[in-house]
DNA sequence: AGATTGACGCTAGG
DNA sequence: CCTAGCGTCAA
């Protein structure tokens, strides 16, 4: 009956647990603020972590497994800090209430780890952050029983309000609660300052908190108690004292409670009183014909900012509120009041006749300026926050754009384009509620917006991918794939795509334009001075793109993947649960091996660590100094000591059993926590859609975020060494095979392929540095290994005698020279000296001399220009190559040569899928979509039906140099497509392209 | 006093 | 060479 402690799969995601988080910690917000009312009022000296864990199981019938202790400071009320260590074991999960890292596994982490290590005594005070410890003993567990044997005495059985959330805590039938948020005025975690009010039922807040993910937790999850000694504090011990922690917390009766109870009531006809004075207040409004907020129903929105600060109820402490006061009094005051002025020329306020005009209007403006306008007053030219989230690595950032509340668009006509549209009205197209459809406004409005984009007029707007996503989803709008649509993001990132994070602001100042501080007393008038910037700001980097040759690049290849990338973000892949559970469930088991680890060491310590393993290996075991011959290790990049990377620990594998360990753990932990882990909390309702972000990469590379998917496994990793028999219920010499990509399925009826082009950077190399040896490979050759002819070519070999060992070192060999890796990179890489490395680039380069002729003309030429290009004129800036130090030269003479390559590949891939995406679209009977991009190999999911047609219809276009590159350039090289097609991405066999 | 942040290290993908 | 993502650690 013992219940058992086992991780929850951990979703490290923030936004994948707002619904959770944010309303356990909404409840638990107002059950600590309640506890520090009666503390105050009573002096009482009870454990604050026991009183949160009654009312919570009070309230929600008990969530099995949850821990509460107490936070000792701060009006933040966490929920909690770490209770003592004793209740801390490896495996455990808790959940950071206020830090971005919501949950993590205790297990591999400093803060817990460091309680199993250190053996006993406290967790370090720095770990003592909020927390909420939740096991995974599911909801089957004896406590369950607790709330039944259990009825609650003293807690007010009616409902109840919490004074400082104004959470009104309304008793649903039994156990359950119901509780209304009324108003709440931001979370840390969600990041937003709305006010809600909905209801929500503790049974499925209880449902969510155990499974956190959307993945069902098996039934046969008892297995994993670790035994006694196995690990140092996993002892019986613990686990009863915590086990008789949470049943003792049902058992004792809370003090004070009456008093908090007839407080709470009181209160609550208080509350009631303020609401209906606020209702009148409101219909009178209403009626005497104020515009007020246009958003209706349930959800006020923050915006109206005179109830919430004029209501004399408003319960948030006075000092708070102040601050409030003081934050609104500044820019932000500003720009709500834009907001609201806006809502006067909303269209859908005007009249049909009115709105038919407008958009008539709008359909033939030569120029429409888009921009969004989001809940709390920003838009995407002046953004509230823009000064507070500039890193783009944060989750928070990125999720800003895509989760943050759209509220309408705003979009300005104006004609023929030249100049600012001066007069010229800016209209909201509020997007579309639940019920939209319903109106016949709301088709018209449907209509404009399919017509607009279908027009050739020209449409402007930043960050359009986002403006286009929006009108898929919230408007239904389906548009082919040729939008007239120009993103000066994107344009001025062509400019120079080493900038990051191209915003409005940054793109005005690269075209000299003026940001003006306005001091304008219309907020409408705002609002139209950025649309007039922008409209500028196009104009300006028009011009600067056309004197910079990149406009047909601009037009044809990234204007024309943009709405193609909004539209692959509206294309989830299915995602197969119970392949995934099946390897997170072995992967859970890993624990054991982790815990395996210190005991090889001699003493505990981080394997995730890199410097505290550089410690172990090169200090206490002395590791470098047992090499044979001597060999120096590779350094890291800028700290100057040994690495611990993998090239290093496989040196060291026969000097200690230590590093062999490492690096399978470094493989499996990685397996673990990004793709598995990862991957499940990115997972919504069985599907996964990423995120395609086009202007990130200095290349001009797409890449994925949310998840990765361009850095998925391509092979499987199989588990084999069970000598330490690490996996719980597998025999030793069981072999786990664990392959992410597996667990991407077609629908039904549909299956995967995949167009992968050929070596496309060593074609391309070829092309680039004119080598005729290498060219003559690729034009003449039959076979279908071009590395074993470039062996034999290299190493003057016949074919047949080409090893598979020397094929590979070839493939490295080419690819270190075309990367420009100097020979120690090299020797790393192929494990040998750089002596022997340096003979072989050398060999290299005397048998492809062109291409040692190319670098050096690509390295000349930017030096006199000061960029590179590509084969469609995309240029990369590059400073350094005129530094002064030679370590940054190099470096820049290598980003030079490796741009010219990659960058030439990434043209035309992002060409090859315009391409097929717009042939697709030409043959409509046809049921494809693209789905995913992965650099060189493009997978579509093709209806299984028309596989065959699909097929090859992908691969003529692929390999058709005239479509993919028009004018731009002509292709010494052909280009070749190997296709694959399965039900699964883990397993797609090759299509001979011979035979149909 | 605890959350946040930037710097660093490692490893998937190409 | 260039991405994303997970992790640690000190400020």
């Amino acid at each position: 009956m013992s219940p058992v402690w086992r991780p929850v799969s951990a979703p490290p995601q923030l936004d994948r647990f707002c619904h959770l988080s944010d309303d356990a910690q909404l409840v638990m917000k107002g059950i600590y603020r309640q506890y520090n009312e009666q503390r105050k009022q009573q002096n009482t000296q009870e454990q604050p972590g026991t009183y949160y864990q009654q009312m919570y199981e009070r309230r929600f019938g008990a969530l099995p497994g949850v821990i509460f202790s107490s936070s000792q400071t701060r009006q933040t009320a966490s929920i909690l800090p770490g209770p003592s260590s004793s209740t801390l074991e490896p495996g455990d999960v808790y959940i950071n209430s206020l830090s971005n890292q919501l949950e993590r596994t205790v297990c591999g982490k400093s803060n817990a780890h460091s309680v199993r290590v250190n053996n006993s005594g406290p967790i370090p005070e720095s770990s003592h952050s909020s927390t909420m410890l939740v096991s995974e003993s599911s909801k089957n567990s004896a406590l369950t029983d607790i709330s039944m044997e259990q009825p609650d005495a003293a807690l007010p059985n009616t409902n109840f309000e919490d004074t400082d959330t104004d959470i009104l805590f309304q008793q649903d039938k039994g156990d359950s609660w119901r509780y209304e948020k009324t108003t709440f005025e931001g979370s840390p975690l969600l990041g937003n300052n709305e006010k809600c009010h909905s209801i929500c039922s503790t049974n499925t807040l209880e449902k969510e908190a155990v499974y956190a993910s959307d993945f069902k937790i098996p039934s046969d999850n008892m297995r994993g108690i670790a035994s006694p000694g196995n690990s140092p504090n996993c002892t019986t011990d613990t686990r009863q004292s915590r086990q008789s922690m949470v049943t003792n917390t049902c058992t004792g009766p809370a003090q004070g409670k009456s008093s908090i109870s007839a407080r709470l009531k009181q209160h609550m006809i208080i509350r009631k009183d303020i609401q209906m004075k606020q209702d009148k207040r409101e219909h009178h409004k209403r009626q005497s014909g104020v515009p007020i907020n246009a958003s209706e129903g349930s959800t006020t929105s923050c915006l109206d900012t005179d109830r919430k600060y004029s209501s004399a109820h408003f319960s948030t402490p006075y000092k708070k509120q102040k601050k409030i006061m003081d934050d609104q009094t500044s820019e932000t005051h500003k720009v709500l009041a834009v907001s609201r002025q806006h809502t006067a020329r909303e269209v859908t306020r005007l009249s049909d006749q009115d709105l038919r005009n407008v958009l008539q209007t709008l359909l033939s403006a030569q120029e429409v300026l888009i921009t969004l306008v989001y809940k709390n007053g920003s838009t995407q030219l002046r953004d509230i926050n823009a000064a507070q989230t500039k890193k783009k690595s944060t989750g928070i950032f990125r999720q800003k754009q895509w989760t943050s509340e759209v509220q309408s668009v705003a979009v300005c006509g104006c004609e023929g384009g030249n100049g600012p549209p001066h007069g010229a009205k800016v209209w909201l197209f509020p997007l579309p509620g639940q019920d939209h459809n319903k109106d016949s406004r709301d088709t018209h409005i449907r209509v404009f917006w399919k017509d607009l984009v279908s027009n050739q007029h020209r449409k402007i707007c930043c960050d359009a991918k986002i403006f286009l996503i929006i009108l898929m989803k919230e408007f239904n709008v389906h548009f082919i794939i040729d939008v007239a649509v120009f993103d000066p993001v994107v344009a001025a990132w062509l400019m120079d795509p080493d900038c990051e994070n191209v915003t409005f602001h940054k793109s005005l100042s690269l075209v000299c334009l003026t940001w003006k501080e306005h001091v304008l007393s219309s907020a409408v008038d705002v609002l139209r001075e950025d649309m007039c910037l922008l409209s500028e700001l196009m104009k300006c980097l028009y011009q600067k793109l056309v004197a910079r040759d990149l406009w047909v690049l601009y037009c044809c290849v990234e204007m024309k993947l943009l709405p193609l990338l909004a539209a692959m973000e509206l294309r989830p892949l299915r995602v197969d649960s119970d392949t995934m559970l099946r390897f997170s469930d072995v992967l859970k088991q890993f624990v054991k091996f982790e815990s395996s680890i210190p005991s090889n060491a001699g003493h505990p310590f981080l394997i995730n660590s890199p410097a505290q393993l550089r410690q172990v290996l090169f200090e206490e075991l002395k590791l470098d100094k047992k090499l044979p011959g001597g060999k120096r290790l590779a350094k890291t990049n800028i700290g100057h000591q040994i690495s611990t990377s993998e090239a290093v620990l496989s040196q060291l594998v026969g000097t200690h059993c230590l590093p062999a360990i490492i690096l399978e753990y470094r493989q499996v932990q990685k397996l673990k926590s990004t793709y598995v882990e990862g991957m499940m909390s990115c997972v919504r309702e069985g599907y996964i859609s990423t995120h395609w972000d086009q202007t990130s990469a200095a290349t001009g590379r797409l890449s994925s975020y949310q998840p990765n998917i361009q850095a998925i496994p391509k092979t499987s990793t199989v588990i084999s060494d069970y000598t330490n028999n690490y996996i719980v219920g597998k025999k030793s010499g069981d072999r786990v095979e664990i392959f992410p990509r597996d667990s991407f399925i077609s629908h039904d009826g549909w299956s995967f392929l995949a167009a992968d082009f050929q070596q496309i950077e060593l074609r391309l190399l070829a092309h680039l540095a004119d080598d005729p040896t290498l060219l003559k490979i690729f034009t003449e050759s039959r076979s279908t290994d071009i590395f074993i002819e470039l062996t034999s070519q290299w190493l003057s070999k016949p074919v047949s005698l080409v090893t598979t060992q020397e094929r590979e070192q070839t493939k490295r060999v080419v690819y270190s020279v075309m990367y420009g890796a100097g020979k120690e990179r090299l020797a790393e890489y192929l494990k040998m000296s750089t002596h022997d490395a340096k003979a072989i680039i050398d060999s290299f380069l005397v048998k492809f001399p062109a291409v040692s002729q190319f670098s050096r003309k690509c390295v000349e030429f930017c030096q006199r220009n000061g960029f590179t290009t590509t084969i469609f004129k995309r240029r990369r800036l590059i400073p350094n190559i005129k530094s002064p130090s030679p370590v940054l030269r190099a470096q820049a003479e290598r980003q030079a040569v490796n741009f010219c390559v990659q960058g030439s590949a990434a043209d035309l891939c992002k060409a090859a899928m315009i391409q097929v995406e717009h042939t697709l679209q030409s043959h409509a009977h046809l049921k494809a979509r693209l789905v995913v991009q992965i650099h060189d190999e493009l997978l579509l999911e093709v209806s299984d039906e028309d596989l065959n047609s699909i097929r090859s219809l992908v691969q003529s276009v692929m390999e058709d140099e005239v479509t993919l590159c028009g004018k731009m350039v002509t292709l010494k090289v052909p280009i070749k497509v190997s296709l694959s097609s399965g039900k699964t991405w883990g397993h797609l066999s090759p299509l001979d392209s011979g035979k149909l």
